[in-house]
DNA sequence: TTAGCAAATGAATCTGCCA
DNA sequence: ATGGCAGATTCATTTGCTA
């Protein structure tokens, strides 16, 4: 349906839906230009529809889609709403103000997030997303929780979810090769939440259709939906997107688990663990140079500071070094490089 | 401070504080008891703090906490809250009403969470912490980009920090050997706050200190804490603890200069300490251009004459540059960057 | 054809000092 | 307050060009 979702979702009967996936504007709140340290310009979300005069008017949007995708909901069904900070914690606010309750806060762990190019803050690498019911009675909503398991290396699915950005040839562009939507939803992460909360046959919801991720996720699960887009060319290419979308057939539904890297360790890790003690000295394997932990994580060479790798390279004078094994710890048993820490808490942390 | 964390805050003078973290009431609302598959009782937060009528009685002693901590914030101090989905949009909401300017929402991925023993959700392995300004023109606001980076293998820290739960040890115990406080957080989560967003002499204050954990890593760091506690024996076993924590020696703590923070070298300094003679040329990384130095620090293009960042940014065309990476020096050893020079001056000037 | 290197890019509330 | 300007600042991927 093209058209505003409140006006649009008025149009569909009481008590009509199993699954809402929203993706409302977030409120960013931008001023100026930002530029890489290229120079190169950032190509921000700077359109229309996710400009609000004040808090008060965005609460009041919110509020609104909110009621209504509430009434189409069935007794047990659930919805899921992604934003970020400026603005989910309003959307979660107000949802509760609403009576809807919340099973869980997932956080979508971004794999290759943007930088934060001023080095001002932490870099901003997760979304929120919040799983709701219509209210704290409906006990009977859809949780695959044995498959998800199952799939999950007979783990309990937590409630970080690690996942690329949408990229590459899932991207979908214009006829310049300019991106058509600014904020296109990977389709695993609409792939994982319909494989954990609805069945084959529901009907989902996505009052903030773009460029129709939800669609071509439903479609290949084997799921009907309803989009409502109120921009007629995003309309148009979803549409078109989700005609090329193949089904699967109706017993290869479960999505196989993902493989796992190797977490990378921070040296801070290693001594917020407790496994060197700020102040603790290290040397290479020749014992040439000596580095001084810091609580930071950071190595003190007199008075250069630096990462366990910088500072390697500079004791040496190379280009780079890695500072994992040219860094040892002494002990009566003799050298042993740090990396054997790292080893250790490897070991203590399964899911990093 | 022994009371209620609003009227103890009332006693101490405004702009006084520059660090806040507050572990408020997570307002859970848990129906009857809760069992594990085993049969076995969870101990579960249900203590009397943790009771309110209502989602309007929370915001209302939200707002009251929030806006005693504002009143004795410094201009550029910052303020940290953790909470999970039961009060965490909540806070976040009444936040932005309040005025507080969000920097980042961060979340602390559990490396050992409770499981969920129904079944009937995702794990909730995370909880959220919120990091924010006065407002949005508190730009002098204290965050260590540098020794963060090179305790995090030279990367950006992220928005997602993976650290165990506190146990073992750590955690306080009774008189019966039971958990003393229910929610103790780890240090490890405080020592990366304060290691990030404080200096050491800073006041750091703790509206909800509980057993005592900020008042700890405070001492740890060089960090002045205060702590205000409803309960006396509470209280009483958080001074017992701190009191028995060792500081670290100073030289571990103080965080390696910020890059941005360094004294101004200006350009002609350079060329008046006989760094640099008037006349030399000075060309880029990939000798596509070249620049003529003069008696005034200024660089010369042909007939073009301007600062080395502007000139720099001529060159390539772009709105801006950085002329001390951008330009170098010729000597048989190859090209050198004049920031080298910028760092021979810097070494040989008085510690300011 | 392929390997190697350069360029592009993603929901971003992204500087600080001095005149 | 405001303007001007020195100068500090990016990670994981993918795409595209060149040798």
């Amino acid at each position: 349906m093209v058209g505003d979702c409140v006006a649009e979702l008025a149009k569909l009967p009481d008590a009509s839906v199993d699954l809402v996936f929203a993706d409302p504007p977030y409120n960013l709140q931008l001023e100026g230009a930002l530029t890489r340290p290229d120079q190169s310009l950032v190509d921000a979300v700077d359109d229309d529809w996710d400009k609000f005069a004040s808090f008060e008017a965005y609460d009041h949007f919110t509020r609104a889609w909110l009621l209504s995708c509430r009434r189409v909901m069935k007794p047990n069904a659930t919805l899921w709403v992604i934003g970020s900070y400026h603005n989910i914690f309003r959307v979660g606010a107000i949802l509760q103000d609403l009576g809807f309750w919340i099973l869980n806060d997932v956080v979508w762990r971004k794999a290759n997030p943007m930088p934060n190019f001023r080095g001002r803050r932490f870099t901003n690498a997760h979304e929120t997303m919040i799983w709701a019911t219509k209210g704290p009675d409906a006990k009977g909503y859809t949780f695959h929780y044995d498959a998800l398991k199952a799939g999950n290396e007979d783990l309990q699915v937590r409630s970080d979810w690690y996942l690329p950005l949408c990229t590459g040839g899932e991207r979908l562009k214009d006829g310049d090769g300019k991106k058509l939507h600014p904020t296109q939803k990977p389709e695993a992460l609409l792939a994982r939440i319909m494989m954990s909360s609805s069945n084959p046959g529901d009907v989902v919801l996505d009052p903030f259709f773009g460029s129709g991720t939800t669609g071509a996720v439903a479609r290949r699960f084997g799921r009907s939906f309803i989009g409502v887009e109120r921009e007629r060319a995003y309309a148009d290419a979803a549409l078109a997107r989700i005609a090329a979308v193949e089904p699967l057939p109706a017993d290869a539904l479960l999505a196989p688990p993902e493989k796992r890297s190797e977490p990378r360790i921070p040296f801070m890790s290693v001594v917020e663990a407790g496994l060197l003690a700020p102040g603790a000295v290290l040397c290479d394997e020749r014992r040439r140079f000596e580095a001084v932990v810091r609580a930071d994580g950071s190595l003190a060479m007199g008075k250069l500071i630096g990462s366990i790798h910088k500072m390697g390279a500079l004791a040496q004078g190379l280009p780079a070094c890695n500072g994992w094994t040219f860094w040892h710890t002494a002990s009566k048993a003799g050298l042993e490089p740090i990396d054997a820490l790292r080893k250790t808490l490897r070991a203590t942390m399964p899911a990093a």
